[in-house]
RNA sequence: GCGGCUGUAGCUCAGUUGGUUAGAGCACCUGGUUGUGGUCCAGGGGGUCGAGGGUUCGAAUCCCUUCAGCCGCCCCA
């Protein structure tokens, strides 16, 4: 029976989405889909898993173990569930890049998975957002996805004060380290501690830098790059420096002096080289967005990744594209009071029927649901077998029903009741103007 | 894979130093006999107190194990 119970439950790091709960994430979804759309990308999407080698190709093998991985029963075939969409974009592109319209501006909304143990901010399952531009090497191109992003939080009502993009380029830091007596070998490792800076104590950064043969004086550096990088003024010591040790300039000032250089946009971002981000196919920008406290976990990530779609056999492309998970954005639309109640996300019913007649008058009632609901209002009626008023408009309410239509011994001179649920006024109307009558005030409070 | 905290009704929680048939609010259902809601009144269903074992005359309460959840570590898309 113990067994038993836990093999009914939503397995671990899942989530049931009850009416609403749905709902929130339904209107979520909607407002990645909205803003997407009107910024020009179409929506797509690929297979929920893939072949195992489609992540271990990008990846290498490491990453199995943090993969839901499975074959067939007998098959020889190893599967993945998706954990990203990156190497599916590429997949598909690269399948039909002769085609295809340079840019290319694609989005999807879809779930994805990941076999580490929950925590806040990481489950399982999630719905990730990805938005991606193919074939454009210029940086208008971050500036579009960059733009896209903030018109995404903007119309969730976040502000600037609230989140803020971290931007930088990876030949920043590298340069940096260069510039300071790195080798190449080292710089992976460098990035590596650079990334966890925030996240680990100053002894242990030398611990681990030691252990791995950097020296202290490099370190020092990692530490003095982010400290410098706290202040307007330090960022451009640090972009003097890693231009002095060989970072062309040209793009990323470009991105940041004219492309995103508007009103609009300069509040929503400050450059950050200590941002260098996990993943190895990140060629040129990178970027994250975080809400300013730092409670939570990043909201997105993204970045240029000019060489993965030749990683799938297509031509040499350049590509940039960012994710954005709903897990921790709705934690973060949580902290800042930015969600209404749950129910109010649900679709609220034009039309709450309801019959006090007796029981041979029932005959009308069906048909009269049925013809408002040909007509493509949102009807909803009591399943109760109560004839009482009250209750029955209580029950309407609870609906969130617009108005209450009702069926009683005004039938008898050919008028039907139309009450406005949310005002309190009814009126009596003849039973064959009720639609039109219908239609006109719930097109009246649609307007006011 | 490792560590900390927590498991009493669908939800939020009470349950005195272990003591009779385990409680409240919200939610849900039914009534308040013939027509006006976002109030009220009365009733009802629903819990083997996460599970298993142990101590005891007696366990929701103490001990062990296990499962699950949350939070963190590892890892990070």
């Amino acid at each position: 029976m113990a067994v038993k119970t836990h093999t009914f439950q939503a397995p671990k790091g899942t989530r049931d989405f009850y009416p609403q709960d749905l709902a929130v994430r339904k209107y979520i979804e909607s407002v990645w889909r909205k803003t997407a759309i009107s910024h020009g990308f179409d929506e797509i999407d690929g297979p929920t898993f893939e072949h195992l080698e489609l992540y271990t190709t990008k990846s290498g093998p490491g990453i199995v173990s943090e993969l839901f991985s499975f074959k067939r029963d007998k098959g020889a075939t190893d599967y993945a569930l998706r954990p990203e969409f990156t190497p599916t974009l590429a997949r598909m592109y690269a399948a039909q890049a002769g085609s295809l319209p340079k840019p290319t501006k694609w989005f999807s909304i879809g779930p994805y998975f990941r076999a580490e143990r929950p925590q806040r901010g990481r489950l399982r399952e999630h719905i990730q957002l990805n938005v991606d531009i193919i074939g454009d090497d210029s940086p208008a191109a971050e500036a579009e996805l960059i733009t896209t992003a903030i018109e995404l939080l903007t119309r969730l009502s976040f502000t600037s004060d609230q989140i803020q993009f971290k931007i930088s380029h990876r030949d920043i830091p590298k340069f940096f380290f260069l510039g300071r007596g790195a080798q190449e070998n080292q710089l992976e490792i460098l990035f590596d501690l650079t990334d966890r800076y925030h996240k680990i104590s100053k002894d242990e950064l030398h611990n681990r830098g030691n252990d791995l043969g950097i020296s202290n004086t490099l370190l020092d550096s990692i530490d003095e790059m982010i400290l410098q990088c706290r202040t307007e003024d330090g960022t451009k010591t640090i972009l003097d420096e890693a231009r002095n040790s060989g970072f062309d300039p040209t793009n990323f000032g470009a991105l940041l002096e004219h492309y995103l250089d508007s009103p609009g946009t300069r509040d929503w971002f400050c450059v950050d080289p200590s941002i260098v981000r996990g993943l190895a196919y990140y060629t040129g920008t990178v970027f994250e967005i975080h809400e300013t406290t730092g409670k939570e976990r990043a909201i997105a990530g993204g970045g240029r990744y000019d060489k993965l779609v030749e990683l799938f056999d297509g031509p040499p492309t350049a590509a940039c594209g960012f994710a954005m998970g709903d897990v921790v954005l709705r934690l973060v639309l949580e902290d800042h009071g930015l969600l209404k109640p749950s129910e109010q996300y649900l679709p609220s019913p034009d039309v709450f029927v309801i019959n006090v007649r007796d029981e041979e008058s029932q005959i009308n009632f069906m048909p009269l649901v049925s013809s408002l609901r040909s007509a493509g209002l949102h009807v909803r009626h009591s399943y109760k077998s109560t004839r009482n008023v009250g209750k029955l408009l209580s029950e309407a309410n609870k609906a969130r029903a617009k108005f209450a239509v009702i069926l009683g011994k005004e039938l008898d001179e050919g008028k039907i009741v139309i009450k406005d649920l949310q005002g309190g006024s009814q009126e009596d109307v003849a039973e064959d103007t009720l639609l039109e009558t219908l239609q006109a005030r719930l097109a009246n409070r649609e307007g006011g």
